[in-house]
DNA sequence: AGCACGCCGACT
DNA sequence: GTCGGCGTGCTC
C-alpha cells in the first residue's frame, strides 16, 4: 500500500513535504517540485492522490499528482503550501506509481503525461477557483471600489453571485478580488472538477416501522395506490414506484415523510453487466501441439514465477482455446488476467468469445466506451469484481490487482505502439507488470515481429510454436501472377485473366471471396499530362486521393478535401491524368466484371463508425454478400468458413514504403491474408498479384514461410545494423516553418556533438541524418527526422533526455517541437 | 506556458 | 521624469 506520512515526525512540527508531477508542464521546467502540507491535509495525504498547488511568480492554482512524500527539505528553495488535496483515496495504486516513473524513465515523456496515460479516462478532473465572500474583518479599510464590489456581492441573489465571483478575465475585477482576498474579505477555493461520477438512482421500500405494524399509520388513498405497489416489491426506483401506481412522484415523496417508507441510493453502472456464461471452460479439448504450449506457460503460471513467452501459431493454429485455459487456470488459482487485442472491433468474435465462458467476470476497454463508461469499468476493476480485462492499448494499464497473466495477441501489431506521448510500446509495459506481478507473459503471434523472434531466439522470451491449423486444415494453393505479363497481353485491368476466372467460378459455385488492396479512395493521384507533377495536398507533401462518392481529392493524412483542381500549379496545364487505383475504383471494376455479384467494400472511408465493421463482417459471414473487397482492415476479424479464394490485387507498394520495416509488415499482411483462406472444409486457393513475381517476400508470404522468412530479414538488419539488432531512437521535429524545423535539427546535432565531447561519453552511438521525414509534411507542418543507432540504456536515455532537455532552453527551438521514440516508426 | 523583472523609446 | 514595448529567465 501507500507510503503513510509519519505522523510522529509530523506531530514534532517536521513539516511534511511531498514531491508532485506539474499538470500541463512544458519539457522544458518539467520535474518533480516539492510542496508542503499541513493541517487535517498531513494526516491524510497519501501518493497517487492528486492535489492543487500554487505555482510560479503568480502562484496560479496547478492541477498536481503526489508521487512523492518526504521530510527531506530541498536545499535552497523556499517550499509552498499545497493549496488543496483533491481526493479522498489514491486514485493512483502502487503499481501505478510504479508505471509513472516507468513510462518517464523510458519515453521522454512528461511527468503528468505519463500520469494521464496510466490514470483511467473516467478519473480525470479539471482546476475549478472560486470564490466564497467572508463576513469582512473588523477595523479592514477598503477603496471605493472595493466597497462598491462587498456591497453588490451582499445585494446578489445566488445566481447573480456566482457571476460576481467568477473570473471572465476582467483585469480589474481581478485586481479587486485579489486585493479583497488579501485583505480577508474574499475567501479563494480551489476545487477539483470531476469530469464524471458515480451515477445513483433514488429508492424507496416500505419502512420496517410501517410493516411491523401498518395500522400506526393513516396513508391517504393516493398514497395508498403506492403502498399496494410496494408491498408487491422489495425496492423500487422512486421513478418506477409512481409509474407502476399511477401517481406523481410527489405522492411517493410524501410516503417517506411520514415515515411509512424509507428511501436509500442504488448505484447505476453504465457499463452492460449482463453477459451470462454459456460455455464451461473445461468443455475445451486442446490438440498435442495447443495443449504443450499450455503446458509450459501453465507451469510458470503455477510457479508464480514472472516468464515471457512468444507463442508463434500459425493462423487457424487455435490460439485463442489456448488463452481459454490459461485464464482459466489464472483463476483457478485465485489470480486476474489480462488480454490485449489490437483493436476491439475488428475482433468481436475473440470478446464474444470468452464472454460466453467467462460471462461477467469480463471487462472491456477500448477507445469506444464513453468517459462515463470507462468510470464504471475502472470502480468495477478497483472493487476485484473483474477478473479478465480484454481491451486495446491502453488496457495494458487496467488496475487489476493480483495478475497472474498477461496475453497480447497479434503482438506484431502496430496499434500496440502509442504514437503520442507518452511514446511506449503495450508489450513493454505489459513486461514491467508482469515483473511486478511475478505473472507470466504471453505475446503471440502468426507473424512474430522481428523483435520478439530474436529475444526468443537469444532466451529472452521462450519461444513455443503450433505450426497445425487446427482441424488440420489445410492452407490455400497459392499462385503468384506475373502482372508485367498481362500488361504485354494487353490486360489493363486491375484483375489478371487468373484472378478474374476464379473469382467468376466462385460466384458460380455460391463461394465467397475477399480481395485485398492497401489503397483506399479511387484513383491513387491526378497527374498532370503536360509536366507530370502529381497534385499534392496544400498542407502534407502527399498526393491527393480521388474519390468518387463525393467527386473530390481527399488527403488520407490530414483529411483535407478539395474540389478536383483545373489547374496544374507547376505548368498551368489543364489537362490531367488519372493514375493507380484504389478500392473504390476496384469496386466499380468489379462490378463491371460481375454484374451479378454481391460486393462489400471496407476500408477507412465505409467504415467510419465502429459498428460499421461489425455489422459488415457479420453481413459478410452470413453470406449476405459473395466478395469482401478492402484495405489491411480485412485481414482481421471474424472467420469465414465459406471463404474459398483470396486475392491480393496489389501490395507491392507497401514494400517500398521507405521504412525499414516495410517488409516486415508486407510479409505480415500478406500471411495473414492468405491465411484467411480455407478455414472451412475445403482448401481454397489464393491468388497474389505482383509486377515483382520473383520477390522473396511475395515468395516467401505466399508459402506462409516465417521461419525463412525470418533468417532472410534477420540477416539483412545484421548486416545493415538496424533493429532488432541495435535500438533506433527517432528524433522527430516539426513546425509551422520550414527552415526554422532545418536549423532545429541541425542544431540538435550540434548540442549532441558538444554533449558528447563535453562528456566525454563512449556511449556506441551513430547518428542519421536528419533528413525529411518520410511524408516532409504532414497537416501544415513540417517534418524532419534524425535517427540515433543505440544501445536502450538508462545511460542512453539519461543522455537523450539531456539533449530534448538542452534543446527546449535553445531559441532555434522556439517555433519548433521536438519529441525523441525510442524504437518507434521511423519512416526510413 | 505564464509571469515578473528589466532595460530602452515616446509621452503628459 | 513616467508609461509601456517585449527580451530574458524562473517556476518547489
Amino acid at each position: 500500500m501507500s507510503i503513510q506520512p509519519d505522523s510522529n515526525l509530523n506531530g514534532q512540527g517536521m513539516p511534511l513535504i511531498i514531491q508532485v508531477a506539474l499538470d500541463a508542464a512544458a519539457f522544458g521546467y518539467d520535474r518533480l517540485y516539492s510542496y508542503t502540507v499541513g493541517g487535517a491535509d498531513a494526516d491524510a495525504v497519501r501518493i497517487g492522490m492528486r492535489a492543487a498547488v500554487p505555482f510560479g511568480r503568480g502562484n496560479r492554482r496547478r492541477l498536481a499528482m503526489i508521487l512523492g512524500i518526504s521530510h527531506e527539505m530541498p536545499e535552497n528553495v523556499e517550499l509552498k503550501p499545497i493549496a488543496a488535496l483533491l481526493d479522498p483515496e489514491p486514485v493512483l495504486t502502487d503499481e501505478l506509481v510504479m508505471l509513472v516513473n516507468w513510462l518517464h524513465e523510458h519515453t521522454f515523456c512528461t511527468w503528468y503525461d505519463a500520469v494521464r496515460a496510466v490514470l483511467p479516462g473516467g478519473l480525470q478532473m479539471r482546476l475549478e477557483e472560486r470564490c466564497l465572500p467572508l463576513e469582512p474583518p473588523v477595523g479592514v479599510r477598503l477603496t471605493a471600489k472595493e466597497q462598491n464590489f462587498m456591497q453588490m456581492l451582499s445585494a446578489a441573489g445566488a445566481r447573480e453571485r456566482d457571476l460576481l465571483l467568477r473570473q471572465d478575465g476582467d483585469a480589474e475585477k481581478k485586481k479587486i478580488m485579489d486585493s479583497l482576498i488579501a485583505k480577508g474579505c474574499l475567501l479563494a477555493v480551489t476545487e477539483g472538477k470531476k469530469l464524471v461520477a458515480d451515477s445513483t438512482r433514488r429508492m424507496v421500500r416500505l419502512s420496517a416501522a410501517y410493516s411491523a405494524n401498518p395500522t400506526d399509520f393513516r396513508p391517504t388513498p393516493k398514497q395508498q395506490l403506492a403502498v399496494r405497489v410496494l408491498e408487491q416489491h422489495e425496492a423500487l426506483s422512486v421513478k418506477e414506484c409512481a409509474y407502476l401506481s399511477g401517481v406523481t412522484e410527489t405522492v411517493v415523496n410524501n410516503l417517506v415523510k411520514a415515515g411509512i417508507a424509507e428511501q436509500h441510493e442504488a448505484e447505476i453502472l453504465r457499463v452492460p453487466r449482463d453477459a451470462a456464461a454459456t460455455v464451461s471452460p473445461d468443455d475445451t479439448v486442446l490438440s498435442a501441439e495447443q495443449q504443450a504450449a499450455f503446458d509450459a506457460v501453465a507451469e510458470q503460471i503455477t510457479a508464480q514465477k514472472a516468464a515471457a513467452f512468444l507463442l508463434y501459431g500459425v493462423t487457424g493454429s487455435g490460439k485463442t482455446a489456448v488463452f481459454e485455459q490459461l485464464i482459466a487456470l489464472t483463476l483457478r488459482q485465485g489470480k486476474r488476467a489480462l488480454l490485449l487485442l489490437p483493436e476491439i472491433a475488428l475482433t468481436p468474435q475473440i470478446v464474444q468469445y470468452f464472454q460466453s465462458r467467462f460471462g461477467n467476470q469480463v471487462a472491456l476497454i477500448h477507445s469506444g466506451l464513453s468517459l462515463a463508461q470507462r468510470f464504471d469499468t475502472d470502480k468495477l476493476i478497483r472493487r476485484g469484481e473483474i477478473s479478465i480485462v480484454i481491451g486495446t492499448r491502453s488496457a495494458v494499464f487496467a488496475p487489476l490487482e493480483n495478475l497472474g497473466l498477461i496475453i497480447l495477441d497479434e503482438e506484431g501489431e502496430h496499434s500496440y505502439k502509442s504514437e503520442q506521448s507518452p511514446r511506449y510500446h503495450a508489450a513493454e509495459v505489459a513486461k514491467a507488470r508482469a515483473k511486478y506481478h511475478n505473472a507470466a507473459l504471453v505475446l503471440a503471434s502468426a507473424t512474430p515481429s522481428l523483435e520478439s523472434r530474436y529475444l526468443a531466439e537469444r532466451g529472452v522470451y521462450r519461444l513455443l510454436r503450433m505450426t497445425k491449423r487446427y482441424n488440420q486444415a489445410p492452407l490455400p494453393a497459392v499462385s503468384i501472377v506475373d502482372m508485367n505479363e498481362e500488361r504485354i497481353n494487353g490486360n489493363g485491368s486491375p484483375f489478371s485473366v487468373a484472378l478474374a476466372d476464379a473469382l467468376n467460378e466462385n460466384l458460380q459455385r455460391g463461394e465467397q471471396s475477399i480481395l485485398l488492396l492497401n489503397r483506399r479512395g479511387y484513383h491513387t493521384l491526378l497527374q498532370c499530362t503536360k509536366c507530370y507533377e502529381p497534385v499534392y495536398c496544400p498542407n502534407c507533401s502527399v498526393p491527393m486521393t480521388y474519390h468518387k462518392t463525393n467527386g473530390s481529392l481527399l488527403c488520407h493524412y490530414c483529411g483535407h478535401v478539395q474540389p478536383p483542381v483545373t489547374k496544374c500549379e507547376k505548368c498551368g496545364n489543364d489537362r490531367f491524368r488519372q493514375l493507380g487505383f484504389g478500392t473504390q475504383r476496384l469496386e466499380e471494376e468489379l462490378q463491371v466484371l460481375l454484374p451479378d455479384a454481391r460486393i462489400l467494400r471496407m476500408d477507412a472511408d465505409t467504415t467510419m463508425s465502429r459498428s460499421a465493421y461489425e455489422t459488415g463482417f457479420r453481413a459478410f459471414a452470413k453470406h449476405e454478400y459473395d466478395i469482401l473487397c478492402g484495405t489491411q482492415m480485412i485481414g482481421k476479424g471474424l472467420d469465414f468458413p465459406n471463404v474459398t479464394l483470396v486475392g491480393v490485387v496489389s501490395v507491392d507498394k507497401a514494400l517500398f514504403s521507405g521504412d525499414f520495416r516495410s517488409y516486415e509488415r508486407t510479409f505480415s499482411l500478406v500471411t495473414q491474408v492468405v491465411g484467411r483462406g480455407g478455414r472451412g472444409k475445403s482448401a481454397g486457393r489464393a491468388i497474389l498479384q505482383t509486377f515483382m513475381p520473383d520477390h522473396y517476400v511475395l515468395n516467401l508470404a505466399a508459402q506462409q514461410d516465417y521461419d525463412r522468412f525470418y533468417a532472410e530479414e534477420i540477416a539483412m538488419r545484421r548486416a545493415l545494423m538496424f533493429p532488432p539488432v541495435c535500438d533506433l531512437c527517432v528524433i522527430g521535429f516539426s513546425g509551422i516553418w520550414e527552415n526554422r524545423v532545418c536549423i532545429a535539427a541541425n542544431r540538435f546535432v550540434e548540442i549532441l556533438a558538444e554533449t558528447l565531447k563535453r562528456e566525454q561519453c563512449r556511449l556506441p552511438l551513430r547518428v542519421l541524418g536528419p533528413v525529411e521525414a518520410s511524408y516532409g509534411k504532414l497537416g501544415g507542418k513540417y517534418r524532419r527526422r534524425l535517427l540515433l543507432k543505440c544501445k536502450n540504456t538508462a545511460e542512453m536515455r539519461r543522455l537523450i533526455r539531456h539533449l530534448l532537455e538542452q534543446a527546449y532552453a535553445d531559441k532555434a527551438f522556439s517555433e519548433v517541437s521536438v519529441y525523441a521514440d525510442m524504437n518507434g516508426d521511423c519512416g526510413v
